[in-house]
DNA sequence: ATGAAAGCGCTAACAG
DNA sequence: CTGTTAGCGCTTTCAT
């Protein structure tokens, strides 16, 4: 990290804190306008939540009231209403890292449909680490949340599966659980992968590595199963040693390529099975002096707006984040407005294989590896 | 977008709903548990907010308490708490666009510190428009937020004074607004400009363009002034035609430069004020079928994790946005903890111009031109 | 060492 | 057409 911790400090403005002057207007209630129009408290609940009519209010008090509301500058109280009303209007989102453009791509929809739909979204971020997230849900749960959108760290879905017993509406996202009554919707990351490690065997790669993420996890292990089926389908024995790695971040892309740079039979492509893998795998290459494409073929999952404009242009398996979240949404609101019971519905959302420049032709199929397996 | 709005549905797993089974266990209370173990409500609450030594509460009876909490999977009602505390540990994120790298990395920060200090957070995205960002603030105050950090697109600070005014603690990021009494904090955006187009300069650049981003914000008005501010200390004239777009966001600085490059005479540089517009210049020069550097040189604001591997790697201005969201938390837990009040201080912390080789040295500078004005 | 009761702000059943 | 009252789950006087 190149950058400096110190930080300089210019006081602009430190007017003198005066608490005469700091009139805190005290925020007004039902009770305030009630006695200020004359009416009941229970009068000026209806008026404001819009069942005047069902009432029959004379609309000389309801506009008495309407007033008075804007005058005082009433806003309900939501964490009153929250508790009587046992709905909250708020969900939870919790994802494993905000800062990856993944997830804050799909933060980006949940929050603008989540708003649109009358609810705010209270962020949890789990920095891939099952015991925040735990900790995350048993907080959400005592913040009365009325749902829940999560991308799970958690390999199996245990303590999810405990949520769902309580009947706490939620859909998982970027993640499936065989076990967990609930709706998920992720990238259909099998064909994704398949897509695109046949495409570096077609274009004659035998050695490919293939940098996983974070094991047990759905996305991870769907996309190594593409890359293992890629090559049965070719005909092609998968070697083992080929496969390494253990987390979604950029360092263990760094890690791996360098390491698989040093081989003496260095693979001739990587396939990096995330964003972040593949920014270590450009970090190392450029390193070792290499040159994607020239001395490695490189495929990664996601597509990054950047990849066009990289020094290779970055042949990448694109996911729909926008589509995926609101998928998510659609679902969860399902629930929770109709008091739908939640079904084990898996939503995948077809990935696209962008072809650009980071993948180099080799010479074509000799007739022995045509025949091989 | 090339992204196709279909998407398949595979039902994996569809096991018919049975609320017989579905026993959602009803959430225990501090009555629940008081009915369990034979207190009062008062002695629960005492022994769960961890004022049993305080009241003397004997020893047997706090196990007794403690033991029942555990078996019924007690958790506060945080509501019923904020509710009655006035306090809710929550506080609100406003920000204009949580896909941006810049604020979700930010967004990173504040939700960690946050949750260091048990606060949740809650996420708004104002989508860059002011009239959401105003409901956000209005939302945000009805959940009772203990305090807010934001982003503000608005022009001046109108609606974050009256804020301010109704005491609730707030510390604004990335922008200042000159008479909000509440402290800020930002990066020296006018020194980073400064050094930028100093930079531009010093490598032999007279025509500059500018492309800038949303009018009349701070990092906006600060940046620009660090262009023109460069130049008069380089003693050449500011060429307004050249100080173009109005917009944060990658479209505008697509489109700018697409203007720019088909001008008469082109800028030899572009500026660009932020990540997303120099996005914009990246795809525009790529379709013009022109190469950073060679054809026009750019600097942009923002480093960004790809920017060293690009085609051209991108000189760039770093902010230290992890620094900034830190400063930023520490400054809104002083107040809300302390029950400080708000004073207008004006935390900007440097940037750092990241030289790597976007810029094209231009001939030396002419005889005649270092004369100029 | 422990409880009863009031109240945070709101809504809804019940009662006119 | 409007009001009284109880209660959501919790904390906190004030009693004992």
């Amino acid at each position: 990290m190149f950058i400096i911790l110190h930080y300089c400090c210019t006081i602009v403005c430190a007017k003198q804190f005066c608490p005469t002057f700091m009139k805190v207007a005290k925020k007004s209630t039902i009770k305030t306008i009630a006695a200020h129009v004359g009416v009941s408290v229970t009068t000026v609940s209806r008026v404001m939540t819009g069942q005047a009519t069902d009432y029959r209010i004379s609309k000389g008090t309801e506009i008495a009231i309407r007033g008075a509301a804007e005058k005082l500058d009433y806003a309900p109280n939501q964490l009153a209403r929250g508790l009587r009303n046992r709905q909250t209007y708020t969900i939870g989102l919790v994802i494993p890292d905000i800062a990856n453009p993944f997830f804050s791509s799909i933060a980006k929809v949940v929050e603008m449909e989540a708003r649109k739909a009358g609810y705010s979204i209270i962020l949890c971020d789990s920095q891939e680490s099952t015991n925040i997230e735990i900790d995350a849900l048993r907080l959400l749960q005592t913040r009365n949340v009325d749902g829940l959108i999560i991308s799970s760290v958690g390999q199996d879905g245990k303590h999810l599966e405990r949520l769902a017993q309580q009947g706490i509406p939620m859909v998982v996202v970027d993640r499936s659980f065989p076990n967990l009554k609930c709706p998920s919707v992720s990238s259909d990351n099998y064909q994704g992968a398949l897509d695109a490690v046949s495409y570096l065997i077609e274009n004659g790669h035998r050695m490919i590595a293939c940098i996983q993420g974070l094991r047990h996890t759905s996305p991870n292990e769907d996309r190594v199963r593409g890359y293992r089926d890629a090559h049965q389908r070719h005909h092609l024995a998968v070697n083992e040693s080929l496969i390494v790695g253990d987390s979604f971040g950029e360092n263990n892309g760094y890690i791996e390529t360098k390491i698989l740079l040093k081989r003496a039979n260095r693979p001739t492509a990587i396939f990096a099975v995330s964003n972040l893998i593949s920014l270590g795998v450009l970090r190392a290459v450029a390193e070792e002096g290499l040159k994607i494409r020239d001395d490695v073929s490189v495929i990664s999952f996601d597509d990054q707006p950047y990849s066009n404009y990289l020094a290779t242009p970055m042949t990448t398996v694109a996911q729909q984040n926008y589509e995926i979240g609101k998928i998510a949404c659609k679902l969860l609101f399902e629930q929770i407005r109709f008091k739908k019971p939640p079904d084990a519905k898996s939503f995948v959302v077809p990935t696209k294989l962008i072809v650009r420049q980071s993948v180099k032709k080799i010479g074509p199929i000799s007739f022995d590896e045509s025949l091989r397996n």
